[in-house]
Order: C-alpha cells, then sequence, then structure tokens
DNA sequence: ATGAAAGCGCTAACAT
DNA sequence: ATGTTAGCGCTTTCAT
C-alpha cells in the first residue's frame, strides 16, 4: 500500500508539501499540485485514517450504548443520532450492552483509549457515578434524567407525561388502571411509577402488583400481558403501555378475544411509533428522534468546543388522542 | 494522558518489558510485572487505540451498509450481526447510506482507508462491478445473491421462494395476485419480480402495473397499499408481499374497512418477523438473523486467514403457514 | 513556497 | 528476562 513517502518521492517533492495538498492547505504551487495529484492517482494512494488519529487524538466516530439493538424504542432513537452525526460527517460505533455492567464498561474503556471522541446512552443499567469518571475523556450524555451530573443529558419529564396520561384516564371515568413497563430498575422507569403510584394514591386506589406488567418491550409481549389479564378474576379497565409496539399487541390479543377497546380495556401507548397510528392508538409523544438528534448535537458540540460542561435538555411531550381510550 | 513511556519510567523498565506485560507476553519477572501493574494503575494508564490500530494495520471494526436504520427487516438483519460480532470481540461502525452512491463509496473506501477490516452489505445501489476492486482491501460480504462475484455472498434463493409463495396461492385457487415490493431495483427484488412474472405466465395472467407496489417499507406502506386497492374495479384476490411490517399494515387497514381476510384478500408476507406470528399472517421464513450471523462470520474468517477467496452461502426458505390465505 | 525533522503511542525484531 | 531501536503513516513546527 503506498503512503506518502512514495507520494512524495514519486512526485519529487517533500512529504510535508504531500501532507498540504492532502489537506487543502494554501502555499503550494500548482505544478508541484499537479504532479501530487498525479501521483496520488498513479499509485491509488488514500491516507491511513490510524495514523491520522493517532496524531490528532481524534476519531470522527462517537459511541452509542444501547442494550438491545432491534427495538423500535432505540431505532427511532438511533435515527435521530444517525440523521445528525450524517451532518457532521461523524461515523457511530453501535455497541449492544444486554445491559451488562461489563459491556457497559467497555463502551465507556473506549472513550479511554480514544477508540471514539463521545458517548451516547441510549440505556444502561450502570449506576450515573460509575459513568461519571469517564467524562473528562470525553463527552458522554444520557438519553434520561441524570439531575445535575457531569454527563449530559436529553430527556423527557417523564413524571409528568405519565400523570398527564393517567388524569386523562381517570377524567375518562377510569379507576382501575394497570402498567406495563420495560424494566423496573432505571430513571425513566422509576419516574413513571411514582406517577403511577401517585396517582392511584390520589383517587384512593390501592397498588395492585398483579396489575403490573415488567420486562416489556414487543409487540409479542402485549399478546403476553393481555392473555395473563384473561386469566384475571378482577381486571383493570385501563391500561398504561409504555411502548406502542407492546399496546399493539395488546390491542390484537384483545380482538382475538372479544375484548372491546376502548370500552372493555382502554390503552394508551407511549412513543408515537408509526404503529400506533395504524392501530389508531392513543398514545404520548415523546420526540424520540428529536432526542437523538439533540443528544448527538450536544455531543458534537462538546467535542468541538472541547467544553466540558454538561448540558441537559428537556423535551416536551404531547398526549396524541386517538380511539383506544 | 499518561503513554506506556511515563509506565516504563515510573515502573523502572524498558517500554518494551511495558508492552509485554500489557500483551500477556511470558518472560517477565513477578516483581516487574506488579511494578508495571501498580504504575498503570496510580497513572490511570490505558493504551491508545489509534497507535495499536496503526502498527497493526487493523482496528476490529466492521463497516455495516444499510440504507436505512429505522426499518425492522434491517434490524434483524443487524441483530445477527451483532450478536456474531460481540463473539469475536469486534465492534461494528453503522453506515447509513440512504441508497445514495456517494454514501456508498463512503464506506468503501473507509476499508481503503483502513478505518475498517472488513464491510457486511445489508442494501446497496451500487453496481457490483464498483465494489469488487474493494475486496482487495478487505473482506466484503453482500446479503444478495453476487453470482461468482469476488464479493462474498449470504443470500436467500429469492425467485424459489417467491414461486413456492405464488404457487401455494394458485393452489388455493387464486389467479388475481398482486405484488408489494421493496425497490423495483436490486438484486432481491429482481428476482422476486422474475418469479411473479413467470408464475403469472404459467397462469396465463397478464402482469398488470396497476397491482404493483413499489417502495413498500413500513406498516404505514401497507395502509396506503390498501387504500389503492380500494379504488379498484378490479382487485386481485391475493397479495404477496415483501415485508411482514407491509403486510400487518395491509390486514388492519383490511379490517377497518370491511375486507376480509384471507376471504376477500389473501396475503403472504415475507421475513417471518414477530409481528406475523401476532398477526397471525402467513409469511415465508427468510432466517434474516441467521444471515446476519453467517455474513459476519464471513468477514471475520477472512479477515482472521487473511485469505481471499470469496464465500457464498444460500439459505433455506421456510413457508410457514398462518391464517391469512 | 518548500523541506527537514520531531513526534503521536505503540509493537516487534534484534541484541544482550 | 530485559533493553535498544527502528518503524507504522501521518501532521506540524521551524527553518530557509
Amino acid at each position: 500500500m503506498a503512503n506518502i513517502k512514495h507520494i512524495a518521492k514519486l512526485a519529487n517533492v517533500s512529504i510535508s508539501t504531500v501532507s498540504r495538498v492532502l489537506n487543502n492547505q494554501p502555499y503550494v504551487s500548482e505544478d508541484k499540485k499537479k504532479a501530487i495529484f498525479d501521483a496520488i492517482e498513479q499509485l491509488e494512494y488514500t491516507r491511513n485514517m490510524n495514523a491520522i488519529h493517532l496524531i490528532k487524538g481524534k476519531t470522527n466516530l462517537v459511541g452509542v450504548m444501547m442494550p438491545f439493538i432491534n427495538h423500535a424504542y432505540f431505532s427511532r432513537l438511533m435515527e435521530g443520532i444517525s440523521a445528525e452525526a450524517f451532518k457532521e460527517n461523524y461515523q457511530l460505533i453501535l455497541c449492544q450492552t444486554n445491559y451488562e455492567l461489563c459491556n457497559e464498561t467497555a463502551v465507556l474503556e473506549m472513550l479511554k483509549m480514544k477508540q471514539i471522541d463521545g458517548i451516547i446512552i441510549c440505556s444502561k443499567s450502570m449506576p450515573l457515578e460509575q459513568i461519571e469518571p469517564y467524562t473528562r475523556y470525553g463527552p458522554i450524555v444520557a438519553c434520561e434524567d441524570v439531575n445535575q451530573s457531569p454527563v449530559s443529558s436529553v430527556y423527557l419529564d417523564h413524571y409528568t407525561s405519565f400523570k398527564y396520561g393517567i388524569n386523562y384516564l381517570i377524567e375518562k371515568g377510569h379507576q382501575y388502571i394497570g402498567l406495563c413497563l420495560g424494566r423496573n430498575s432505571g430513571a425513566n422507569s422509576q419516574s413513571r411509577l411514582k406517577a403511577y403510584k401517585d396517582a392511584l394514591h390520589s383517587i384512593n386506589q390501592p397498588f395492585r402488583e398483579e396489575w403490573m406488567f415488567y420486562q416489556s418491550y414487543r409487540i409479542e409481549d402485549g399478546v403476553e400481558v393481555l392473555n395473563k389479564l384473561r386469566t384475571m378474576e378482577q381486571r383493570p379497565t385501563a391500561l398504561l403501555v409504555t411502548s406502542d409496539q407492546v399496546a399493539a399487541g395488546i390491542i390484537m390479543e384483545a380482538r382475538k378475544n372479544g375484548i372491546e377497546v376502548p370500552n372493555d380495556l382502554a390503552i394508551i401507548g407511549f412513543d408515537n411509533q408509526p404503529i400506533a397510528e395504524v392501530f389508531d392508538l392513543t398514545t404520548i409523544d415523546n420526540q424520540l428522534m428529536e432526542m437523538g438528534s439533540c443528544a448527538f448535537r450536544i455531543v458534537h458540540d462538546q467535542i468541538a468546543k472541547k467544553k466540558n460542561e454538561p448540558e441537559y435538555r428537556e423535551f416536551d411531550f404531547r398526549l396524541i388522542e386517538r380511539s383506544t381510550v
């Protein structure tokens, strides 16, 4: 493989002159320039990016940490991240963690080892304190509320948005309300759970563990939720579901079993994914794609300006009223 | 940031000894080893991967080329790729191309510039001949039939699988059969189209452009397809749909409009995604995840063995009979 | 406008 | 068992 020395020799100039041309710097005469371009073409020369990364201490690469890859929530977030990265000529390294600590650590270490210039954490299981020390090696932004951490953050006020959703159900006359969550740990889920409990309290309803469904991520999980529901003597009349996919699964299985939505069971989804519109699902829009874009923009800004102050950006939610409540 | 020299100095050894310890090589005395580990800890030292990449001419990074990120087909493929990459301690760079030539070229150039060790092409618009020269810089595998190219390939026999699907419809008494495709270019789509035309020919049916639907990727595209169908005087009685998502959208909208599946409209999907099971959709399983895994394995094998002969691996399809035909 | 040379942080061949 | 040294391919400072 040809390198810069070969070009220099063939074009009869010094290495530095080649470098100048390569980097569009001024003060190179036209004839030398031409000789260099000719040599580049003749030897099919391309720069070795690893050498450039080494010398610049920068890779134009951002790591994206997510538990699973094949999941609508993360895909949507990723879509936003990717769109923004594209504009800035940045590439993304997709790091699947399965929520395992060792994998999450591996991503942080990549930052320390200068493989990546920054990190976007879509979701994690590691406590924030363990992440914070790594901010000295480059910008890190999490897609959840971090509350004044050195880690930056883009987030939705999940407490308020959830409260809003529940109150909407209550207004519509519901008192028996169940909840489907993705995880029970995680900042986002915790906020939602708190909102749920507070709302129940406000209408003097007890918290019932049997109406809680965890680990609901996919459309097929929704099917399962409904089937659990069917075995219950006393069922909730409404369900808050933290994923439109899961909500869609619930609706499908409800229909199959003659359970009418919203009459027998009202449902509010979350994320406002395309599937929600097709199912005419009432849902809460949380601007996932915009959040992704913003996360990248923060990382990129901090890389460019070499500043370390974390940024926090809260996003608005919006209830999309359709026909499932 | 501490480097290997600092460690050497602090531990009172030479840099090669440090390097040996860093790479778990034998022949280092225990006390020196300890001194080095202490120094590493004290200075919070980590290796700079860019230097290693430069010297080794290898990055443990594979580029994944795909047109869109937020799409069930590619997500599933990616899931397989990612699982396999994980086992080999490889990272993935996700390169979204939007089917634009300049972006596809950029990925190939990354290989030439030694940023990545190999490429997996999930889908592309560039002609194969333009890709082939790049195989000298590292292994490239495409997820479509390449027919004896220096580019490796994992693929399904789309012609046969499609023919099989159509014959199944014909056996069930259908003659008026429509088709939803993702793109009209692309090797996979072309094979499918040919199978479709051949099948029509075999039952003496004309090819009707109005029963062809292109650019159908997502669930909402399915909704649109059905609504176009509704405006037609003569409608097909069956539809072959190259995506379970699109098929699901069609079914949803059909129900909304009192069109019965399969009585008024039979549907065969493609991919056997989870959504297909929930919709009880008859579909053709094409082992997307396994294809992804295999694609990575081929790339990795060729990197490890430094061999250049392309590999081709054909996958089996399977018709999953459910209730939509 | 051009070139010489130092150095980014590391590995590996060679010497001892 | 340990150290010396020559690169990997490039950018950049400093001369000229």
